[in-house]
DNA sequence: ATGAAAGCGCTAACAG
DNA sequence: CTGTTAGCGCTTTCAT
């Protein structure tokens, strides 16, 4: 629990050289180093990143939003974006919106509080409004979903290229009954994904069908059973 | 981004007053409040957490440790974690170590550096020698996983209760056949299941046949599904 | 009821 | 190469 003015006077220099050392700027003597790096093993000094971050005014956080944490949809891009943030030093807050208002409100606060340092949103129920208007101060990404000519940077893969080389992957195997289970067309991608879906038939010459598109809100895994159930009731 | 020194100037009275509108202190005459409160409002201004931080010596930050986010067995108890650490203005870092001991030594650092308040671990397969060495200074729990007797609060719930109910429901229905797949047996948690699931047999007189306990290692889905077909294939 | 001032732990500009 | 010092934004005694 010592801090950095007791490494000092332990290794008899200042506390400029300590922090020095702890940066790894190369100013400093060997022998100083050696000093110092003594001084902050026998002490077992960790230094504080309260004291650095108010310092460097930064929290080297990032908030990541997601509806939910069970969605696995999400959980492959958030090993991506941790890797990323830690080899980088920062670290990642997950928050699960659970499109719930307050919450959302709850980490909007945080980085107007300085408690992060940026917000990567892969929410599509996020209020693009209050999200906007933060991403006049803040640096803020839209993952996945996004808002065509936005104000808010994005990065997300082409939906409607990704579905239409799944259905014209299906069609090659010889399936000609192919459904769309998809989300709420009032999101982007949803739509983008139709249109890759009915590129793709039409491509092959098959029929678009509107009661092979499936449309389900909820993301979950009771939901994603029960649109199944009624695809596989319909192709019988 | 306005500082409480601005905030202050606007309102006519020293940063202490602002101090004290803002933390709720009651020896606020109305008046000054409502001073200070439309300054606030004027200057858009929104208090630091990293001052307040670093003057607290708090990050008000607390590590959720668990082996894997796709996991659906944490899911809910991290949303349970979750609801009551928000609500006491803490917020929670999910921190998946994947079982890489370089992963670990990061969260571990974070405590030590003051950026979290304190740890809760539900990994299974974490460095306990660390860990308890931590624990000397820093506030850590254990959940769902612990060391009996060890030095580390635990919250947990009694798996070997638990794993003896699932059974003898399964029993009551008229099930004769009852496979265990199971964790492996050095993890506390797997030996307190087996035991549950054995007095259940025991109780009815069903025999105990170790072919009908399967272990596996990795708790993912697709080594539940190779458990599972292991499972039928006995029973056929 | 309010203000002045110290200090949390650190970094960086400046001086030497 | 190293030390002195100011200051990041806030809270909290201690006066008044």
């Amino acid at each position: 629990m010592a801090n950095i003015q007791e490494v000092a006077d332990k290794a008899g220099v200042s506390i400029a050289t300590v922090s020095r050392v702890l940066n790894n700027i190369t100013t400093v003597s060997l022998k100083t180093r050696l000093k110092v790096e003594n001084a902050i093993k026998e002490l077992n000094y960790e230094p504080s990143m309260l004291g650095r971050n108010l310092r460097n005014s930064e929290s080297r956080l990032l908030l990541v939003l997601i509806p939910s944490i069970s969605n696995p949809f999400y959980t492959e891009i958030i090993k991506g974006i941790e890797t990323i943030a830690i080899s980088n030093h920062y670290n990642i807050l997950l928050c699960e919106t659970a499109s719930d208002p307050k919450r959302e409100d709850i980490y909007f606060n945080m980085a107007k509080n300085k408690l992060s340092d940026g917000i990567i949103s892969m929410d599509p129920t996020i209020n693009r409004q209050k999200l906007n208007e933060l991403a006049e101060h803040h640096s803020i990404i839209l993952c996945s979903e996004y808002e065509e000519g936005g104000p808010i940077p994005y990065v997300t893969i082409d939906h409607k290229l990704a579905t239409y080389h799944a259905v014209k992957h299906l069609i090659k195997l010889g399936n000609q009954k192919i459904a769309l289970i998809n989300s709420d067309e009032k999101f982007l991608y949803a739509r983008q994904r139709r249109e890759g879906y009915e590129k793709a038939l039409r491509e092959f010459d098959l029929p678009i069908r509107k009661e092979w598109i499936y449309h389900t809100e909820h993301l979950d895994f009771e939901h994603g059973i029960h649109a199944m159930r009624k695809m596989l009731q319909l192709t019988v």
